[in-house]
DNA sequence: ACCGACATGTAGCATGGGCTACATTTTAGA
DNA sequence: TCTAAAATGTAGCCCATGCTACATGTCGGT
């Protein structure tokens, strides 16, 4: 996925942490409606195979964002429930935002999946005081 | 870059797809300020190796989406440019919208780079809508 | 006309994320 | 308890995008 422009020049790296928070979120989001979260929960949810989400559940646990030991369920980190924590405002903010101007529900949440990882916090404040304000308005 | 739940699985040829609206887009621009488009403003402007470049516009090449001979710049087909317009609005569209809630120019141009490919047509259509009607109003 | 500098192309490697096929472990039910 | 099904892991493949190092083509100036 490339980016123009000097201004900015998408690693690989990137990518990866993009994934990662996409999955942290999600364990984050399995564990509030369950008590664990397995590899099977997540191929689910990602819409992968679960040999995907294994390799990636593998890198999560080298980078300390999620606890699984081999055939368990997988816990998030400190570490790894922060980003979730993060991603998941990240998320909310948006899709709120999105449904406040009128976007139809189920349009406006695949674009705050797929936008969640390119919004700058400057955006994001931004809409923030219009929901804010709007909502005062009223 | 996974995508969750039911509603939506992103293939490596979306991913393909948006590489290819990205380099297209890359090209018209730079044909607007300069007779020729050629391997190393590309890879000046996505920030890339020039191989990087020549492996993506032989893809281009062989969808029909520019023409290129070798050692020699290249050009957008009618389907290239068709492309490239598309996404110039969508981009377009979205920078206007950004800027106009007020988001600062800078993080609003990189905001929209990489927003582009994850905004629905019915979001677009809505700021679209709000743009005009905030324009009507004053 | 040639030669050197620059542009472009090619070989080959890495990483990430996708898969199928097969191996292993867990677990539930007979 | 023991076995079959379900869950998970591993091997090994594909493709896209990134790179460096090296090969080749183009072009301008002497």
């Amino acid at each position: 996925m490339p980016r123009r422009s000097n201004t900015f020049v998408k690693t690989r790296q990137d990518h990866a942490n993009e994934t990662a928070e996409d999955y942290v979120e999600a364990i984050g989001d399995i564990l509030e409606t369950q008590p664990t979260c397995r590899v099977k929960d997540l191929s689910a949810k990602m819409g992968v195979s679960h040999v995907t989400v294994t390799r990636i559940l593998q890198r999560l646990s080298a980078e300390r964002l999620i606890d699984k030991d081999p055939y368990g369920p997988c816990t998030l980190t400190r570490k790894g429930a922060a980003m979730a924590k993060r991603s998941r405002r990240r998320h909310q903010l948006l899709l709120d935002f999105l449904l406040h101007i009128g976007v139809p529900p189920t349009d406006a949440a695949r674009d705050a999946e797929g936008m969640e990882h390119h919004v700058s916090d400057a955006t994001l404040s931004v809409m923030r005081a219009v929901l804010q304000e709007d909502s005062n308005r009223r």
